[in-house]
RNA sequence: GGGCAGGUAGCUCAGUUGGUACGAGCGUCCGCCUGAAAAGCGGAAGGUCGGCGGUUCGACCCCGCCCCUGCCCA
């Protein structure tokens, strides 16, 4: 038996330049991209998600872009299948999968294999309904009869994931696993996964938050979002809320002025970069890239080096 | 020069007939995260209540003067 297959992931928050040096990275080691970003799986929503254009892949391909049309709600588990196969498929072909993205989740669900229980649309639907109607305290009494560990591990407050661990239970008859399981260096995935972060300074990413908010508006955003509106937008539960997307939205029903839109858009862009450190912060097996010149020479080496 | 309104947390503003600022939203920082994860949830740090003086047992709230901002009159 050989080594374990190697496979890149690049993360980090966005704006980091995540998305060049995984085209670069493909270049170097012969790989192909497969896309990490839960936005970047919608198909049209290129501005707001600063998807890189076909001439900027500069030939690489890029997989699981436009997977989904917007009305669909994102979903890990179709996510992670997709992703599992097409990484085998790379790998079969003797091509390096280079995971780029900064969706933590995501992330995760692909090189830790994280197993996802199923779900019911009916069932959800039922408990999102009480959920309106009754609110959290009273469902996560209930999750405490049930399940007093979830209950204990999930604020009464969070609805949202209330919902999910009764909706688990009723489905599985067994325990809501309310905590990601621990980072494991020998990854359950058999693969041997390399993984580079990129950052910046807090002032640096913030200008450059900043500047990326302005050119999406200035490039066209609002006309994008018009156009995804003819496709069902506004019923897509999580691709009208992506930022920017959401602003956008708020511009055209003329809640808000577009300078207004663009101002929110890099407010929420920055509150994200700070959810995106405290995720990938916690993952001891990432190895941090300094910026700098040389930084793909670094990132090849960080990712050749022999496994330890 | 005179009149009016206002000067309270980094920002926008609440608030008390005088008894240790109950503040709120936003921002900031930190944390959580198993089928919405660019979502969802939680915690924390920030105030000598414009300055000086007076009245009072006690003033952010009362009085006087001053400074600053906005509007109005001359």
């Amino acid at each position: 038996m050989g080594p374990a297959p190697r496979v890149v992931a690049v993360v980090g928050p966005t704006a980091t330049g995540k998305s060049t040096l995984g085209v670069a990275l493909a270049r170097a080691l012969g790989g192909e991209v497969v896309n990490t970003d839960s936005m970047q799986l919608y198909r049209g929503m290129d501005i707001g998600t600063a998807k890189l254009t076909v001439s900027e892949r500069q030939g690489v391909p890029h997989h699981l872009l436009d997977i989904w049309p917007v009305t669909d709600a994102a979903a890990v588990a179709d996510y992670q299948r997709r992703a599992c196969r097409v990484v085998d498929d790379l790998l079969a072909a003797g091509a390096v999968p280079v995971l780029v993205g900064g969706s933590g989740l995501y992330v995760r669900a692909v090189i830790d294999r994280i197993e996802f229980p199923g779900t019911d649309a009916g069932l959800r639907a039922a408990l999102e309904a009480e959920l309106a109607t009754v609110g959290a305290a009273v469902l996560h009494a209930r999750l405490a009869a049930v399940d007093p560990a979830a209950a204990a591990a999930i604020l009464p407050s969070n609805g949202r994931r209330i919902v999910r661990a009764l909706e688990v239970v009723e489905l599985t008859g067994r325990p809501f696993t309310a905590a990601l399981p621990s980072y494991d260096a020998s990854d359950s995935s058999g693969w041997d996964v390399r993984q580079i972060g990129l950052d910046l300074p807090d002032a640096e990413l913030d200008e450059r938050v900043d500047a990326r908010a302005a050119t999406m508006f200035a490039a066209g955003l609002l006309d994008e979002v018009r156009r995804l509106e003819q496709e069902g937008l506004r019923a897509g539960r999580t691709a009208s809320r992506a930022i920017g997307y959401q602003q956008a939205l708020a511009v055209l029903d003329g809640e808000l002025t577009e300078a207004q839109a663009r101002e929110e858009t890099a407010r929420a862009t920055r509150r994200f970069v700070r959810r995106q450190r405290s995720w990938f912060r916690r993952d001891p097996r990432i190895r941090w890239l300094p910026p700098g010149p040389d930084l793909l020479d670094r990132a090849v080496a960080a990712v050749s080096a022999s496994a330890g």
